[in-house]
DNA sequence: TGTATTTGTATTAGATATAGAACATTTTGC
DNA sequence: GCAAAATGTTCTATATCTAATACAAATACA
């Protein structure tokens, strides 16, 4: 047997639980009978109902005797559906009341992973700190931070936990310039559950982001941790170049707020000059 | 008793998965013993000793007899870093041996999700394809495209277990023209796991892409799943405006494989003349 | 070279998960 | 009203998980 594996019970219940909050079950629709969801995965119906009575506390389903399992609207608010790379500036924009909490602010030596994404010298030591972004009292990120030490005393503890990092950075004379951004999928674990509120084992999207200055120093290495259920990394494309060379390049846009955020051709969405196709 | 939990082994298991792949515990480092773990977390030895199987199997960590356990050089080697808007382009241009198996081609009526992002007609059909994608034999993505009837009935089953459903299209004489693209995380239920060869429960990101032409018609509607332990999803910034607008915006870059993937302008890439997206 | 510590292996016992089946109760639809 | 189908409930039996303990083999260090 591979790896750890989940129980059959809690494998049903996220698998189930992602369809719904991604709306691929829609709400009102019924789900097949429990002998029937028996038959589909191939497990006994114990253990389709206990999956079922998770998702029932959850308040996810609707189950009614003789009648059968109903999906519940219980997709409320995919509020902030973000840019990610602007997100809390969307956010501060939108008035929407943001805090955050730190949860730990230390000096220690780099690891290694760290040291190189920023090119720091041997033993040269970080400001590290770990914090939970909340928006309208609800768990938005688990964001981790590495500063190299020198840039990283410019700041205080009661800094960290009121101002966004980056704005620390430039107040301090940083120049922002460039970053480079991975966005990854990961499983919560036991702490970062019970901090963004979300089981264990549920997935997360997982941003790395390494920050350089205008002298090609790196100045901060951010690792990022978002519900998937509440927030999506969005972007636009147009596709430029011409012949074999024509591909997808981004656009630099402003998403806007709103449960639908598909993009409105025409207006709404700002148009640039396109290149006119042969 | 909440929702459905996780056995002990696994929130331990992933527990420490966790905090090896964030760098907290580094490569090298010695983990405390197998006793040691058992008091700290309260949890028995045995089932210490599954969770460190567990992280063993991954190749995480070396157990020696008599020494300890000790952390791994887990730096994931992802094979392909991509953009994910042109990795197909990339792969192809590394001269990669990519092939696709078509899993499923239909019409049928449109499913109101997909409706409601191409902005179709009530009761129009569309064409809808499934298909998993391989890279040197190991499957990279899993496909599911929607595409109107009335541009689908322009390729064949063939053409799409061949050809790259965005080249077929412009061949028909759409021209794409915008997209629109989600990048979230989802779990493998058991299907997409066989077919991706994951575990079922793991993490997978899911990108949604909707496709528009020069009129800002919907023309394909796309839903692709990867595995992020092979591939992540990866940009570049810099950082524009000023004052209060100053903020990240994409850069069109061409990512490049390795360790390091800086943008690498114009050349570096060799370029073929079939060089097309996905 | 010992001695303490570490991982590997085995056994026992109890708790929990899962499968399978039977039957009751409620609802739907003819 | 009645039959079919759905969820609710209860039961038995087996497999797996977890705890607790004991001992063997490998390693590190004074």
């Amino acid at each position: 047997m591979v790896a750890i594996e989940p129980s059959k019970t809690q494998r049903l219940y996220l698998l189930l639980k992602e369809q719904i909050l991604k709306g691929v079950l829609s709400p009102g629709h019924r789900l097949p009978s429990e002998p029937q969801l028996a038959a589909q995965h191939r497990l006994s119906r114990v253990t389709i109902r206990r999956a079922l009575e998770g998702l029932e506390q959850d308040g996810l389903i609707r189950r009614q005797p003789g009648a059968g399992t109903f999906v519940l609207d219980a997709r409320p608010r995919k509020g902030v559906v973000g840019d990610l790379s602007n997100m809390l500036a969307h956010l501060v924009a939108m008035g929407r009341a943001t805090r955050a909490k730190l949860l730990s602010f230390s000096y220690q030596p780099s690891p290694p992973a760290v040291s190189a994404a920023l090119k720091l010298e041997d033993g040269e030591r970080v400001q590290h700190s770990i914090r939970v972004r909340y928006i309208d009292d609800t768990p938005f990120s688990h964001l981790t931070t590495y500063v190299p030490e020198r840039i990283g005393v410019t700041y205080s503890e009661a800094d960290l936990a009121s101002t966004p990092l980056l704005t620390l950075l430039e107040r301090s004379g940083v120049v922002a310039d460039r970053a480079s951004q991975t966005v990854t999928a990961t499983l919560a674990g036991p702490e970062i559950a019970e901090l963004l509120q979300v089981e264990i084992g549920s997935p997360l999207l997982s941003m790395t982001r390494v920050v350089y200055d205008d002298h090609g120093r790196g100045v901060e290495y951010l690792s990022a941790l978002y519900r998937p259920d509440l927030h999506s990394f969005q972007m636009e494309m147009t596709r430029t170049g011409i012949g074999a060379e024509r591909r997808w390049s981004p656009v630099s846009s402003l998403t806007r707020p709103g449960s639908d955020a598909r993009p409105v051709p025409g207006r709404g969405t700002p148009r640039r000059a396109s290149i006119t196709p042969l």
